[in-house]
DNA sequence: TCCCCCGGTGTAAAGGATTACACTACACTG
DNA sequence: CAGTGTAGTGTAATCCTTTACACCGGGGGA
């Protein structure tokens, strides 16, 4: 009555080979002569045949899938990472699965992943955590971690030049308005990310003679909520003397921009601002913002083929890339 | 040397019982005495033993993997989309593998996921070819299409209702503006979505005595940068008598709010505005933007929902399911 | 006392592919 | 013509778990 799905042995009766001349047809094609690889795929075609995965990643000790953990899906800038890093998987071959959860313990990490089934693990966490980065990496044998500060363990690790996009930023602003106006408006104090921008720009501030005042650098979180909020209380303060803020992101910046118009302060005359990751939302603002672009597509892609050179050489030395950074000025800051 | 990851036979031995009872350890405790579930459990432990996935599937025939694919990474409604799918999928045990090409053709989407890994299949496909949803549906036993228009498929399906939530919009700002000056900014017009929202809007013109002219309608992309580039040609030359505009999405209204603050058009009062998505995007935009609300959360779960119970009773009769969109005004449009 | 039932456990048979190894037939070499 | 190499194919072991079935011993009913 139901057909079952058709098996290999059936691939082969109908051909009138074995098994392993199927399997051949199938992994590689140069050991079967052509007239016999046309007639099993015929065959193959007729029945409607596809290899059962789990029987082949059992015996093959390989799924070609890879696992991606993130601390979120919002965002272009996860949201661009991501699609680099399916790209470049895919053309290696590999597919990926993402989860979502990095902020949480290594439990949720381990339980937000089918663990099983993954050749490789990507981690992106940036709230460096040394016993969750640890566990994360005993997840797996072949994990790659983004941007996930210092750490003692052996695992091959990409990380993001903050300091150097976030002290082109700075001094891009310092050569507009005097230290004592300049402003930064941070992500979360627990982000690594956050904190090496923040301590960039102050140490950049120090390099020019000036020591930043506590109000001058203040955390948040990496969200417009955050940004306007600090806006409208900070900017409304303000002298009519230009003033320039250096966003942790460009989120932020986006809100500071908001309140901005809602303020009737002009922007670039009366506020320089300047934001961090480049991503798309830096593209669709009005005017357009200054950002520190963080190269994401190439982040994506070095941490799949990373991973992927891990597999095939499990023994090969650690490695740790630095990830460039670049300021963009546009309208909003000149 | 090396360790060898460790065996169920190992943690068999160790525990000093078959590989049966340490299978059922993991599988049906209650199956164990106590005391021997104590003893396997701390065996497993000592040798950090998982499971191998693929035997577990293999024997199984079933990963607990669901494979969606969205027409996009990008964007808030994809992301609130995934977001509450990930969820409920994970509420349900199940882990969710993403792709991205969906208006690619269906090798493309067959190749995009690890389709013999995967128990189920989630697509949305609102670029409705026939032949290219027939084939989605082959892919797997489970399939779950979200907003693919007609189909002659007997398939489990989940549509956006689009019309009603066209349909309030369009009233909502003929009770403001003269049919004459209500002008909807579509997408695509190969999208399926696009073309229901756009033929809602022509309708209810229709059902009050408007026939509208075709520059009131007019097609593009669901994108910020095609809402602006409208919106620079249309408004400019519009007199000081107030416009409604009906966009696509948030996306398109977002790019209109832009180019309506380049030109000076003061929103709500010379321009009313109504996106489609209801994304976080809507609550961002100044003023904050009204809406037809998309329930995200509610498909994504559902369709989770659909799929598992698919998986579960595979003759069960195939369902529709409609979700129902709701306008939200905000300060855009009154 | 005998039997039945049942909780707890073990044995061994799947599950469906890949691939090491063995083998055949034929073409060449010397 | 014997010997050797090679292209093409088949046989069977292997990957690691789950689970159907069998088994065993003891408590309770008749």
């Amino acid at each position: 009555m139901h057909r079952k799905t058709p098996l290999i042995t059936d691939v082969a009766k109908r051909a009138g080979v074995s098994t392993a001349t199927v399997s051949r047809v199938a992994n590689s094609p140069e050991l079967v002569s052509p007239a016999t690889a046309q007639r099993v795929r015929q065959a193959m075609q007729q029945l409607g045949y596809r290899p059962n995965g789990f029987a082949k990643a059992l015996i093959t000790r390989s799924s070609r899938v890879l696992g991606i953990v993130l601390p979120d899906f919002f965002g272009d800038f996860y949201s661009e990472l991501l699609r680099a890093a399916d790209t470049a998987a895919r053309d290696a071959g590999y597919h990926l699965v993402v989860s979502s959860d990095a902020r949480a313990g290594s439990e949720d990490v381990a339980s937000s992943l089918p663990l099983n089934f993954l050749d490789g693990l990507i981690a992106f966490i940036s709230f460096p955590d040394p016993s969750l980065l640890e566990s994360v990496v005993g997840l797996s044998n072949s994990v790659v971690l983004i941007d996930s500060g210092e750490h003692t363990h052996d695992v091959d690790r990409i990380r993001i030049d903050n300091a150097s996009g976030a002290r082109s930023a700075t001094e891009h602003l310092l050569a507009q308005v005097p230290a004592s106006r300049c402003y930064h408006v941070g992500g979360p104090s627990s982000n690594f990310d956050a904190v090496e921008r923040a301590t960039a720009f102050a140490a950049t501030l120090s390099e020019h003679g000036a020591s930043p005042a506590s109000n001058q650098i203040e955390h948040g979180e990496f969200s417009a909520a955050w940004g306007y909020a600090w806006a409208m209380q900070a900017l409304e303060a303000q002298p009519s003397a230009p003033v320039a803020v250096f966003a942790a992101n460009d989120e932020i910046a986006f809100g500071i921009l908001q309140a901005a118009s809602v303020l009737g302060i002009a922007v670039p005359e009366r506020l320089k601002l300047v934001g961090f990751d480049g991503a798309r939302l830096s593209t669709i603002t009005m005017p357009e913002l200054s950002t520190v672009q963080v190269p994401l597509d190439e982040i994506g892609a070095r941490a799949i083929s990373l991973c992927i050179e891990r597999i095939r050489a499990p023994q090969s030395p650690y490695r740790a890339v630095t990830a460039s950074t670049r300021l963009i000025v546009r309208s909003s800051s000149r």
